[in-house]
DNA sequence: GCCAACGTTGGC
DNA sequence: GCCAACGTTGGC
């Protein structure tokens, strides 16, 4: 999951252990479709951070709810409002994230670097969504470039 | 600030 | 359904 670390890094996250974060905002189909669809409580998140000096990931946090409606939809003081959205048809469902671990930084260089990741969604050429999928095995490089 | 890549919107 | 225009993302 990508996150500007200005809105939310790892360190924020950290200061909040044990509690669940509801990742709001999410206006994009595709990412929303898999936290509806693909994400379970438990599941393991890589975090990165995007839109900054050093973008790379620089933690773990875990999946923390069942997904259900972004309550920000509703708000015509968020930015994130959207006025087809209601309480009986929600348009947008997020899920909650709960702090891990702080890492080192795994820069995206070396994310990129690394061979076995090439077919990683979140490096595919021209990949803007702010959550992928990340398979077994892309899950197994990562966490092992991570302590290395 | 630039720009490539992609998603969304809306007229037709 | 097509597609041009526009908006957003995000690395550089």
């Amino acid at each position: 999951m990508k996150i500007e670390p200005d809105e939310c890094s790892i360190d924020d996250l950290a200061r909040r252990p044990g509690q669940s974060v509801p990742w709001t905002g999410v206006r994009n189909y595709q990412a929303r479709n898999f936290m509806r669809d693909a994400m379970r409580p438990g599941d393991g998140v890589l975090y990165y951070h995007s839109s900054c000096a050093e973008p790379g990931i620089a933690g773990l946090a875990e999946v923390a709810s069942a997904p259900y409606p972004d309550a920000t939809q509703f708000d015509p003081a968020s930015p994130y409002f959207d006025a087809k959205a209601t309480p009986e048809a929600p348009r947008w469902v997020h899920v909650d994230v709960r702090f891990v671990r702080k890492t080192r930084l795994l820069t995206l260089a070396e994310l990129r670097a690394e061979p076995r990741l090439a077919t990683m969604e979140l490096l595919r050429k021209g990949s803007r969504l702010s959550i992928t999928p990340v398979s077994a095995a892309e899950w197994a490089v990562v966490t092992q470039l991570l302590d290395r």
